[in-house]
DNA sequence: AAATAAAATTAGACAAATCTAAAAATATGT
DNA sequence: ACATATTTTTAGATTTGTCTAATTTTATTT
């Protein structure tokens, strides 16, 4: 009954995360590592959230989320994803800015809040970096994707979101002005260094590996 | 040097607003009202503001905000008249509903929100209830109000603010129909109860007194 | 001016969230 | 299988913000 605070949503989001959209268990270093904390306050809190049953917890053994966890993650990503949107089409933040934002408003606690900013958005599908928003009612929708690095010679694909969030990534894709919604089409694989020679828009460019395992797009 | 918390936050606005934008000195159990805590508390936190410099507080003599504690008052006051103002602009919110929503909106941290934020709103002035929005330097606007039970017979003014900005005041104006920017007509004043007969728009009507010395008017 | 009341502070406790250092459990390598 | 390394947990301390109960200071009465 108690209400979640700033910090356990926190850990919620990340045992999410790392868990592979909340399935699979969690070890109690990732989750340190995730959150910038020590192991040893991570099974303190661990102990406080199988209190509260957001988590399934045994020691030595991870911890995975609770029916009733998962809702109260899905709760926070969608509203981290709406207010991305929000900074970007309203605000004309850029997308390599907004992360650091939504991770304060995210904690924002107000239904109505949250309905009201999603009708005001036109009911967005996808934030800035391409990941699903969830729904009101937790469902979480997903979608078909492939990394660049993974397409053959002479495929094509959209550009629908990155795998690699990070400021420097998305500038670099700024500076080189590829975008979601871009159509990308491989040319050439070099097998040395895997890199791809790729068409964008009219545009002949050299990717290197690096990139194209960091770029998802839906196979055409 | 060390950052502003949350929970002194509220302390900073309450002292600014219990001793008149910042000038005087405020008492220990005002601010325990306000706060919704116990004195003791308040004490302990005054001790904490005062080692920042951001109060200047001495045993028993109350406190005061140093100027360093009046600039942090006011960007917090500046966050939350704005996001009141897009609560009500954008959102469409009822007047009466915001507060609690920009209670926690008014500590996010980021200074490109904010002005973005002031932007996308169209440097708004006044929040929906009428207060002043200060601004980025911290300068904060005032002006000639006087409330409708001080107006003499046959008088008039515009409505610009309330007193009284409790959500059952503000829905007693909305059934009422009596909005800022209305031009009130002061026809006859009772003397037995201070109630006053007004004409609004085209119509007249009774207000009592609690009504009357909680509503701001600009004298025409 | 002394007695009483009110306001403010101190002392000591507590919960949340974190940390460091030590100990225990589990996993890995030969 | 045994030794070693890694992971995880425990024990104990710290910071922030709060509380209750007791005490001290200031204000108000008589
Ligand atoms: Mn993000
Ligand atoms: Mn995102
Ligand atoms: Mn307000
Ligand atoms: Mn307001």
């Amino acid at each position: 009954m108690s209400a979640i605070s700033h910090s356990e949503e926190n850990y919620l989001k990340a045992i999410f995360h790392l868990g592979g959209e909340g399935k699979q268990s969690v070890a109690t270093n990732a989750i340190a590592r995730s959150i910038k904390t020590k192991p040893s306050s991570v099974t303190d809190m661990m102990k406080r959230l199988a209190e509260k049953d957001l988590v399934n917890y045994r020691k030595y053994k991870g911890v995975s989320l609770t029916e009733e966890g998962k809702k109260a993650a899905l709760s926070i990503i969608r509203k981290h994803r709406l207010w991305e949107v929000f900074l970007v089409e309203k605000l004309n933040f850029s997308w390599d800015e907004v992360h650091e934002v939504a991770e304060q408003l995210e904690h924002i606690q107000s239904e109505k809040l949250v309905d009201l900013l999603d009708e005001h958005l036109g009911f967005p599908q996808y934030d800035p970096h391409g990941d699903p928003i969830p729904g009101k009612d937790g469902n979480y929708p997903s979608r078909e994707k492939q990394l660049l690095s993974q397409f053959p010679e002479d495929s094509r694909g959209i550009c629908i979101g990155v795998k690699d969030s990070s400021a420097s990534f998305l500038k670099y894709l700024d500076r080189n002005k590829i975008s979601l919604g871009d159509t990308i089409h491989v040319l050439e694989r070099e097998d040395f260094d895997n890199s791809l020679l790729v068409n964008i828009g009219n545009r002949k460019m050299q990717i290197s590996h690096q990139i194209a395992a960091n770029l998802y797009l839906k196979m055409l």
